[in-house]
DNA sequence: CTTAAATATGAGCATATACTCATATACGCG
DNA sequence: CGCGTATATGAGTATATGCTCATATTTAAG
């Protein structure tokens, strides 16, 4: 495990989170830990979509699509537009592309590893 | 929101994610999304620990720290190993650490956006 | 004003999961 | 072996949350 060598190399001190602050972090990830919200999210990607355009992408139905945009746009990650009729959402914070593309090296990096224990 | 400018410029193109590793990646997300398992990470942040010094640091009850501990190895972000009678703990994901810094990162400029508000 | 379309929401149910208590298991020691 | 310590786990309960159905709200059009 040569990964766990740079645990211990960094310049910056990392700072110990109050019992507040904890709860919010903890509360960020909880809200990304569903799959029709990740699924949403993927969705919105590619640009800012209108809630139906949501509904016939993901497959889901209309009132639970909207509690999930609620719950995403509760938490900052997205962003509401009222355009007559029509309501379009948006990615509102861009470092859920990054936190995406991380979570997704940490897991082929596990599958990689799970893989080599059949490979030998 | 000069940010929402960024989304476009990114040279990979994003990958589309399976409904198999939607779900792991929203697995690990729901894994991270727990007042508790982050702090219990936050005390390995100095190195590996037993499981009565983390039941000392967090302040929880020996059995629910136990799961979480367990938990947080399956999802492999802790990595575990016994000692005689007891048993250590350490962080085995290095993006743990990264994953962490992001979301306090993104969650601070939520609270400066609020701050704003009321400061005009 | 009536109607229709798009979205949001109240209420209820089902399920997941965090927590606790008690007990099991594993290990070291005398 | 018998005992004490460290950790894990079965069982039960409480709570949170995802989902659905029905209905409310908002807005545009006729």
């Amino acid at each position: 495990m040569s990964s766990a060598r740079s645990l211990s190399r960094r310049s910056t001190p990392r700072v110990r989170l109050n019992e507040g602050a904890l709860e919010m972090v903890a509360r960020r990830f909880a809200v990304l830990g569903e799959p029709m919200r990740l699924r949403l999210i993927q969705a919105l990607f590619a640009g800012k979509k209108h809630v139906n355009a949501l509904v016939a992408e993901t497959g889901g139905t209309q009132a639970n699509i909207s509690r999930h945009l609620q719950t995403l746009t509760q938490a900052h990650i997205l962003s509401r537009q009222k355009e007559g009729l029509q309501v379009f959402y948006e990615i509102a914070d861009p470092s859920i592309f990054q936190l995406c593309d991380q979570v997704c090296g940490s897991l082929q990096q596990d599958i990689a590893r799970q893989a080599d224990v059949f490979e030998g």
